[in-house]
This record gives structure tokens, C-alpha cells and sequence, in this order.
DNA sequence: CGACCATTTGATATGGATCAAGCGATGTGG
DNA sequence: CCACATCGCTTGATCCATATCAAATGGTCG
């Protein structure tokens, strides 16, 4: 069983509100690997889990969103992932995480020991599947997001705006869980340049904003024609 | 039992070399997996198999090179991986391949059937544990390999260099297996720009170029700090 | 209302791309 | 065996996309 209380680390950013971690009921989710599971709260900017330390726990987004993420010599940060409601994340093969990962927004998550899932999986071979799926999901992702990182800075805004909206319920409206400065570091980009890309697309008419965080595809041929 | 006799294109550059596949002995190569094998030659730039063809076979390379790729809509040729002896290639999850492989010098690999090799991983834990392993190792390639494409050229060129010379027996000597377009291509660089810095690299001393593709490494110490 | 961030907008600098030419090795045909 | 064609690589000159530096704007919360 999971009982020890956990604390971690709220964002030192004003703000972030400081949201103490709790347990919440979990909705919502089913399967033998969330049956595991408990849930807690993370601020906007709070750590998960740093580079390096052990890999114990196996998350699943309830709701928010978390990015996995590199911190640079130089001190930039190179986001790997966004992980956003139903995504798993944190499940690396090693002992340790090779990223660290932080909440974009405030986020429940799913927090399930490392080794009970792997216990389970050697028990239930669905499990072991579903595991296995998770990586090659993982690495398919790292594939594209490479070649993401070789475009220009219209074609990258593009790709992550198109991505995002196909990882997200409403057709083509995004409501982006995460700041300027986490997109930039997603696409190898400054903050200045996704400003002015996304501000363009708005001047062409192919998006609108409705707020910085909202955005409506107006025209997704339009979209499309420049993604690649 | 793997009977057919497959016939592969042989790149149409001039230089290469019409090498016809032929049957050769496995040679130093052990495990359950590569007794299934059969070992084949491909010549210089030929195309072992392309983006979007069945995933009918693994592959192990015996000697030579290969690399996978992606061919952008601009025409580019992105490098996802290079390959050496040892290494296996070409497993995919999905049913087609998402990348397209060629040799980057005249090659001997061992082809095996992916559906014999699952078959095995089902009845042998220790096989699916490798494949598991070779996905994992990829994962991880390719995390560390977008890190890359977020640096300056010189920090590119030489994490290059400092991973090939780790994957290469010779301690202080590299033998490229590849082009510099290869490894432009791999590096989201160009010819020029790569070679501008290996000359560069040259002339502060940290190497030494015996011809252009074997390289000695002269100092590690000044290397490594120009690595990030 | 006022402070604080996040974001946008503007002006300038620069690293790497592009365009172009030269060089050196390797193989070919006379 | 040598002249030549070819290809891969290097070197040079210029241009441009994006970074950097700087400041204005806007949204949110106390």
C-alpha cells in the first residue's frame, strides 16, 4: 500500500500558489495499473521528480499537465514532453530519471510505485503489453520531435499548435497548459520568437487569440500548408 | 528457414560499388536471436529498406555502417541514428517502418524475421527482456540526440565525435563510417558548416585529421569542455 | 489601484546557411 | 603510366533567420 505522506516542492515563482499535496478521490480512471494509484496535487512549477533521482514512482495525469525536461549547461531548459490528462509519463528504464519533470499548470496526478507495476506486469501479460506501448509511444514521440527541432521557427509554432490540437478534445480550440517560456523550450526556440510566429499567424488569419492561451484554428489548411 | 534470395538496390552513385547481396557465414555472432539470421552485403548507399515498407525484418550489422533517416518535405535527409557493428536495427512496433535505413559504407548485416523473432521473445523471457532493452536504448539515443540539435555547431560536432569515438574500439582514433553529409544530415547541420568546425577543431589542436573520415582525438580534456 | 509577471513588440547583432569556387583523392580511359 | 573526369571535402564571401537586448503592454491578484 501507498501510505507515506509525500511533500514536494511548490514552485518558488509567486505564482504559484502554494498547493500542499492531498489526496483526492480517483475518477475516472480504471485498469489495473491506476487501481495503484494515489492522487495528488501539484502547484503550477512544482518538481515531480529531478534528474537523477530514482525511479519509484509511474505517473498518470488526472488532470493539468506536465512537461519532462533537461536543464542545459547553459541553463536553458530542453522540454522533452508535455503530458496532458490520461498521458503516463515517468516510466524510464533505468534506476534513475534521466529528466526531470515539473507541473505547467496545477495538475492532479496519479502516483503509482514503480515496483508494483512492474510486479504486476510480470503477473499479467496485458500489463507487460501495455507497458511496452508506453515506450514505443515515448520514442515515436522523440522521433518527431526531433525532426521538429530541424524546421524553421513558422514550421515548428505550426507543428506544436497542430499537435496540440489533435491531443486535445475541442476541434479547433487549444487551451495551451503551459507558458510561453515552456513552448519555447519545447521547440528549441527564445520566448520572442514563438511570440512573433504566433502573432503572424494571427496577421494571416490562420489562428485567432482569443487569449494568449487560447487560441482558435481558423483555418487548419492554412496550418497545414506551413508545417512542413 | 529463410530462403528466398532478396535482391536490394545498390545505390546509383557511381562510387558505390555494385555489391550483390550474397549469403556469407555468421561469424562472432552468438544467441538465440542471430542464429535465426542470414547475413547479406549491402553495397555503399544502399537503400536496406524505406519509410513506410513492412517491418518484416531485424537486422544486425556485422560490419560496415548503416544509418536511419527521414526524408523532409524540403528534400533534407534527417539522421536519426548510426549503427555499428553489434548493433540491431530496424524493430519497429508499428507495421511499417517510420524510417528509412541505408548503408553509409559497404556493409554485412544479418537479416532476421521479426515475426520469428517475436515468436521466440513469447516462449524465451530473456529474448523479449533484450528487445525490451534495444527499445529502451533507442528511447534514450534519441532523447540524448535532441539535446544535440539544440546546440551551437562546434558543441554538435563534437558530441559527435566523443560519441563515435565511445562506440568505436580505438581508443583516440576514429574511422568515420560515414559522409560528412551523413553526419550533417545527422547533426541538422551543413557539409560546410561540419567541416568548418572540424578544421577549426584542428587548428586549436584538440585533433588531428590523418584523412578526412580518420580522425585522432588529441586532447579529451578540451574536447569535452566544448561538448556543451 | 498598484505591483508583478507573462507576453508582445521593436532594434540590432550574429551564427550558420547559401552560393560559389578551389582542392585533393580515386578511379578511368587513352 | 599518365591525363582527365568525378566526387567528396574544404575554403571563401555574402545573406538571412533567429537570438539578443531593450522597452512597452496587458492581465491577474492582493
Amino acid at each position: 500500500m501507498f501510505t507515506e505522506t509525500i511533500r514536494r516542492n511548490v514552485s518558488q515563482q509567486p505564482a504559484a500558489r502554494v498547493v500542499q499535496p492531498v489526496k483526492v478521490k480517483p475518477v475516472g480512471l480504471d485498469g489495473p495499473i491506476e487501481k495503484m494509484g494515489a492522487p495528488m496535487q501539484f502547484g503550477r512549477g512544482a518538481e515531480i521528480y529531478g534528474e537523477g533521482e530514482p525511479t519509484d514512482y509511474v505517473y498518470k495525469v488526472v488532470s493539468g499537465a506536465v512537461c519532462t525536461y533537461r536543464v542545459l549547461t547553459d541553463g536553458r531548459n530542453q522540454v522533452e514532453s508535455f503530458y496532458l490528462a490520461g498521458d503516463i509519463f515517468g516510466f524510464e528504464l533505468g534506476g534513475e530519471h534521466s529528466l526531470s519533470a515539473e507541473a505547467t499548470i496545477n495538475s492532479k496526478l496519479l502516483m503509482m510505485r514503480r515496483s508494483a507495476i512492474i510486479a504486476l506486469a510480470e503477473r499479467d501479460s496485458s500489463v507487460a503489453r501495455q507497458l511496452w506501448m508506453i515506450s514505443a509511444k515515448e520514442l515515436q514521440r522523440a522521433q518527431e520531435h526531433l525532426i521538429l527541432l530541424v524546421k524553421t521557427a513558422q514550421e515548428r509554432v505550426v507543428c506544436f499548435l497542430l499537435e496540440m490540437a489533435a491531443r486535445t478534445p475541442g476541434a479547433n480550440e487549444i487551451d495551451l497548459p503551459m507558458s510561453r517560456r515552456n513552448i519555447a523550450d519545447y521547440l528549441g526556440l527564445t520566448i520572442e520568437t514563438v511570440s512573433r510566429v504566433v502573432t503572424q499567424l494571427e496577421s494571416s488569419g490562420a489562428i485567432v487569440l482569443d487569449t494568449s492561451r487560447h487560441i482558435i484554428l481558423r483555418s487548419r489548411k492554412a496550418l497545414s500548408c506551413m508545417n512542413s
